[in-house]
DNA sequence: AGCATCGGTAAGCTAATGCTAACGTAAGTG
DNA sequence: CACTTACGTTAGCATTAGCTTACCGATGCT
């Protein structure tokens, strides 16, 4: 529903990272620290922003919390690009005709 | 190559409806500011960072200048997060199969 | 040339953002 | 119950981002 909030999500790199991380598989905030640039805390909050977006879900397994990518919310955001896409396609192609008209 | 730069430049509110402006169709500068709840100088500083994405090309016409989207730019983009798309949806359909297995 | 129109640019301010360090908390372990 | 593990949260800080106002350059017209 709301794709704004996915894109700002995205925007950032190392939130991108992040979500790069959990894009196949379940992770652990450890895990998904790990070989980051930013602290623990910062992944922990990065997560958060995702979270609220709607691009990843939680699921706790004792005292860890393993994060996944949600695959439908990536797809509401992917048609709202691709919408704009054809937009611009199809603004192009009026153009082109407009030139041949002259 | 770049959606990153695209990812960025659109996650701005204002300068996603400056770009949606000129989706369909060439546009002036003062005619994107129309409406918009910024001023002028602003649209054109949101358009620089449009352009930097390529997400916008320019062209001149005597004193005014027309900026339309760009659509490779946003097919790019469009890919990308398909892409992501795609790893998410295989992602998750081998953790059910990892249920099943169970 | 003089003037008006159309826009890009610079300076400066404010609000938001990402980060770290320190602390708080809940679930396993002895 | 004490202790550890695994995270979230808060406070504070530095940086960035977007906005406005004021100014400057280029083009077109008379």
């Amino acid at each position: 529903m709301a794709y704004e909030s996915a894109l700002a999500a995205l925007s950032d790199p190392t939130r991108r990272l992040v979500f790069e991380r959990v894009l196949t598989a379940p992770q652990a905030v450890g895990a998904i620290a790990e070989g980051l640039p930013v602290s623990r805390p910062a992944v922990s909050q990065h997560l958060k922003v995702l979270k609220d977006a709607g691009l990843i879900s939680e699921r706790r397994e004792g005292t860890r919390r393993l994060y996944v990518a949600n695959p439908q919310a990536l797809g509401e955001l992917r048609a709202a690009i691709e919408a704009m896409w054809r937009e611009a396609l199809g603004g192009m192609a009026a153009q082109i005709e407009k030139e041949q008209e002259k």
